[in-house]
DNA sequence: GTCTATACTCGGATAGAC
DNA sequence: GTCTATCCGAGTATAGAC
């Protein structure tokens, strides 16, 4: 299949997305300019408007993008068969995993939101409250069952889900705990937080 | 007291300072200019140099200032007398109540760290430091007494803190529950936890 | 699809009068 | 302490050649 000129394998949209990407993690969207963008990817500030109309359009991909497959990726992990108990510990790692490997889209996601023009953020905020939503639905489960005890399923899934993001803020992948290890500390907590009753009973007769 | 020709009551250095904090909060420190905030004040440009040198250092103040007032006011919240558990349930409903009623600062304090140039961030870093580390403390201290069950006191605080900043993120003083309803849930959730038995035990024994 | 060149606007910051 | 006027660099975006 042949190439355009300045190809050189992955398409220059993919590759304007991941170096906007980057910029807009480190110094935010308003502080990076396309001149910029242009030069991390090796083209001219004029050609990134081959690939996206305006400035706002490219920040607009990438958190819908974002939304979009993470959504699709809890989605797959979900299981059907699992008690509320099982799918809030699936959950937790879930978030956990798949955010500390995309934490630039993570960032971007929560600080650059004000800079969505009214549209766009509509649909961004649309797509995060169905995220929201599959954590309420199982804390809702779980208190139906009596496997949890919670005072109110929407704050406890906010509160459960600001913990979780929050990893993000202090985690370095050569840091004094493994990914694992982390895993294991939060799910707990999690749990904790929904009153759910753990297996190694962290009641009066401790260890 | 004889007053300067614009003065209007407050000095024009607390209006600039509360004024930036606004449009900061709203949209982003580098996509507000100089003359916005001018404008926001009722002065010219030009003016906000005989109060802070420059942007940097507007944006400066702002944070130094927040994080240093929110250490004075736990520090003067804070009760030596308390055991373990009755500390962080007075740090929780704390640090709740005293960050929704700046939801600006706390806003900037996070989103624009990365703006501050590197003495600056230090500085900020350093004090956000020394705030995490009195929920360390107290952490450390119920570990000890054997009233807290945590696996690790530094990853608890900054679950901890991140699950009660996050708050911000949602609350309205309009909204479904009341701010005392919301410390109540959420001290409940931190102090599960950290392991803490809870009076009401929710435990194998529930109602 | 990318380049060079450029139009046009707006940014931070300063000088000097009052 | 505030004003008006201004410098100068940088921003987004477009036009037109290749």
């Amino acid at each position: 299949m042949a190439r355009t000129t300045g190809s050189i394998g992955i398409e220059t949209a993919e590759r304007i997305r991941s170096e906007a990407e980057k910029l807009f993690a480190a110094r935010g969207f308003a502080a990076v300019s396309m001149r910029e963008i242009a030069g991390a990817v090796g083209v001219q500030a004029a050609a990134l408007y081959n690939h996206f109309s305006n400035k706002q359009s490219l920040l607009e991909d990438l958190l819908v993008s974002h939304m979009e497959s993470l959504i699709a990726a809890w989605k797959a992990e979900a299981d059907a068969q699992d008690t509320a108990g099982e799918a809030l510990d699936r959950f937790a790692r879930f978030h956990i995993r798949y955010h500390i490997d995309r934490s630039d889209a993570v960032f971007i996601s929560y600080m650059e939101l004000r800079n969505l023009e009214p549209e766009n953020f509509r649909r961004v905020e649309s797509l995060r409250k169905t995220y929201e939503a599959f954590v309420v639905d199982i804390l809702e489960d779980g208190h139906a069952s009596g496997e949890f005890d919670l005072a109110d399923s929407r704050i406890t899934a906010m509160a459960i889900i600001a913990m979780l993001t929050g990893v993000n803020t202090w985690y370095r992948s050569r840091g004094r705990l493994s990914l694992a290890e982390i895993e294991g500390i939060y799910t707990k907590m999690v749990l904790r937080s929904a009153g759910a009753q753990l297996k190694e009973a962290s009641c009066l007769a401790a260890e």
